[in-house]
DNA sequence: AGAAATACCCGTACGC
DNA sequence: TGCGTACGGGTATTTC
């Protein structure tokens, strides 16, 4: 569930607590979580490693390390958890990294999705992404003009990792909701205005997102506010908090798609 | 080539 | 109660 808000929680969170240790050893405990190198080369790289600073990019998490960078992918389950040393290791750790000030921090994934990588070319991972919506390069008229490039349905072309970074299908349905438009309007119908509106839209949510230190859905990411001010996600049969009418629920892409069909017409 | 469908996972909810 | 099955979520891979 992680997507752009909730990785920039813990991002933020990580850093103030990681930053200036060292990583003594891994314990490597589901082989596939490990993406890249071999898990040999992988415990022999990063022991010894000082942290040097925490950040993200898209949904990806960034340990940047002396030497190398750990690149950390949440995927559904995954979670980041600093135990104390002596505090027993849980069933669905997958890596534990244990620091300089004893204490560790736990990978922990039930639904072994979400893979780590430790390289020194990041490029070759994150190179493929989008533009993040939040820096100033993501414009109205880029939007618009990218949109009309391609032909597809607004829902799917949101979520395409390449075409912009950071949206899942939470915030992907809560910002169609508040640009008033209809997950399956075709890309290249869309007017520069909502195109516009979309832009905005796309913005203010992820901005409340971070706001509220993200969203926790069922047993998935803690400490997260926003799903409490959810518009659409989630929300089948509920009114819409713009007009009143109930929201429907469809199937987009195969993924749940929430709409008003009252905001969200589609032309 | 680009877009759509499928595979990967497993805890939970639901139907019988 | 217990068993079987559908579902969801992000993305790499496969298929169209």
């Amino acid at each position: 569930m992680p997507e752009l808000p909730e990785v920039e929680t813990f991002a933020r969170a990580l850093k103030t607590e990681l930053v200036g240790n060292t990583i003594l050893s891994a314990d490597l405990r589901w082989a596939r979580t490990l993406a890249t190198p071999s898990p040999a080369q992988f415990k022999k790289q990063i022991a010894g490693q000082k942290i040097v600073d925490v950040s993200r990019r898209a949904k990806y998490l960034i340990l940047n390390l002396e030497d190398y960078n750990l690149l950390i992918h949440l995927r559904m389950s995954g979670d980041l958890i600093i135990r104390g040393g002596k505090i027993k290791p849980e069933k669905h750790d997958r890596l534990l990294l244990y620091l300089s000030n004893h204490t560790y921090l736990a990978f922990n994934d039930t639904r072994k999705f979400g893979r780590v990588w430790l390289t020194d070319r990041p490029e070759d991972i994150l190179g493929k992404l989008g533009p993040e919506p939040l820096e100033k390069d993501f414009t109205a008229q880029w939007l618009f003009e990218n949109l009309h490039a391609r032909k597809r349905y607004l829902k799917p072309l949101l979520l395409d990792q390449s075409f912009i970074a950071g949206l899942g299908n939470i915030y992907t349905d809560e910002c169609l909701h508040i640009a008033k438009l209809h997950p399956l309007t075709s890309s290249n119908n869309v007017t520069k205005e909502q195109a516009a509106s979309l832009h905005k839209a796309i913005r203010s949510v992820l901005k409340e997102g971070i706001r509220r230190n993200g969203a926790s859905i069922d047993w998935a990411y803690r400490g997260g506010e926003f799903q409490n001010y959810f518009r659409v996600y989630g929300r089948e049969g509920k009114p819409c908090p713009v007009c009143g009418t109930k929201i429907q629920k469809l199937t987009v892409g195969q993924r749940g798609t929430h709409v008003c069909p009252n905001c969200q017409h589609l032309r």
